[in-house]
DNA sequence: ATGTCTTTGTGAACGCGTGCACAAAGATGG
DNA sequence: CCATCTTTGTGCACGCGTTCACAAAGACAT
């Protein structure tokens, strides 16, 4: 995850804390992988399996929702992935520019991870002349002179940014002027945005230095070991989800 | 950011807390960019600003590190920057692989701030027969047959996984079963991995659809101001580190 | 209808992370 | 050498998130 937070005000958007809705995308990919498979109900238990986490947990954040499940049976599938899908917001359309179209931009604009969730490609942007009218994924990359008019007439409220890190900033305020009140930001740079504006930030590199921090420990700890003339730990096999080298932390966040 | 967690055991690595692991990557960054500029010393208050957190939070993070600071004067830029390296491990060499060269895979090859880090991609690896020899990011890529010899011959440690979400489990265990340890996965899928193994998740999707609720807020509550012969909100401009939609919350995590 | 069994929903306790506020430490000037 | 001023390092309190453990609720069989 991108890095780096405070506790959010005592806004908590509709009593559904952060954390759950961090967790909803989790479940709904596991109970669409159910619904697939024509599951009619699945358990707590299982479902917390499947995505990773606590039973209890699990059945907390749902608590959330409301009382969707049914006691000694569990909950049902299609149900639930409706109401997580309205609770997210994923019943709508939304359209979703790209700015900074290089190798990640392309990757982005290629993913289908995305047209499958409700988000909607609805244009590319690049500052490089020469990208412009070249199709990327089928879409043909417009110049960023007309970034205001694109947010404008597709009524985009999501910005992804996959530009280099100095040209963040000013896309981003470019953007916000425009009528963006949502980003997920790529480029390597701390966002300065207006109250009321959402940023999630992505880095690649930072992940893979916390996991280097780790990597870092665990061959120190073996060291140690072998000092000792104990052998290396390593022990069963377990759900990478409850045990982490970082427990919980962001690398992605909003900043 | 990846998702969904549970707090690691009683294992805080050398008692530095997750979090600011987390943030360390963050201050390396400002610290560079202070350090090209040839600053010398810098405060807490003025770090903390560039690095969009708390001054208060950045002091304690760095105690946990020892007490590098001098009372009156602030920390030696230089001398942070090591400290901090050191810390995260980047002063030796990461050898990395990267399986799966589509379009993500290929954006990660040739993304320079791996480099830049102590990171050094060592191989790329596919398993179509089609791009074995071409090269990506002037790398040639490598049949996955040979995925095992790869590891092993450059002394691996870390792998990035940008497969399909099909072949992601079984690419996992053959990394974990050659040596990997840390594992950074983009595919959209829970990895199962044994003790001793890390992996941490990076969503895009995901992070889309937090977003995307928080969107939803804004705009049923902006409906709802406007309803009650209010105009919509949105004030002055901050940091966005210190609000956030999210507070905390982890798109990226291990799992 | 009644009893048993399964599974949900949640009260309560605990721990981590955050941020305030201040004392201690050192620099700097007279 | 002393006074003042700046900035660190941290004790403390608060709040969120997680987890346990159990009572309530419903299904199902008899």
């Amino acid at each position: 995850m991108a890095t780096g937070r405070t506790h959010r005000p005592a806004t908590r958007s509709r009593g559904i804390p952060e954390a759950t809705v961090a967790r909803l995308p989790l479940y709904l990919r596991a109970l669409t992988a159910l619904s697939e498979r024509s599951v009619p109900t699945v358990s707590s238990e299982e479902l917390a399996a499947a995505a990773g986490v606590n039973s209890a947990k699990l059945r907390k954040d749902f608590s959330y929702l409301g009382s969707y499940g049914t006691r000694g049976v569990g909950y049902d599938v299609e149900y639930l992935v409706y109401q997580i899908s309205r609770e997210l917001g994923l019943t709508q359309d939304w359209p979703v520019v790209i700015v900074g179209i290089g190798n990640l931009g392309a990757a982005l604009a290629n993913y289908g991870g995305f047209a499958s969730r409700g988000f909607r490609v609805a244009a590319l942007i690049d500052a490089d002349p020469a990208m412009a009218g070249k199709p990327v994924a089928g879409i043909p990359v417009q110049h960023s002179d007309d970034l205001e008019k694109i947010i404008e007439d597709n009524g985009v409220s999501i910005g992804v940014i996959a530009t280099p890190a100095g040209a963040a900033q000013p896309v981003c305020d470019r953007l916000v002027a425009a009528g963006v009140t949502s980003i997920l930001n790529f480029a390597p740079t701390v966002l300065s945005v207006p109250d009321g504006v959402d940023v999630r930030k992505v880095d690649l590199s930072i992940e893979l230095q916390i996991l280097a921090f780790h990597e870092q420990r665990k061959a120190g700890e073996e060291a140690a070991a072998a000092a000792d003339g104990a052998g290396p730990v390593v022990a069963g096999r377990s759900d990478s989800a409850d045990k982490g080298p970082d427990g919980d932390v962001p690398a992605v966040m909003p900043a």
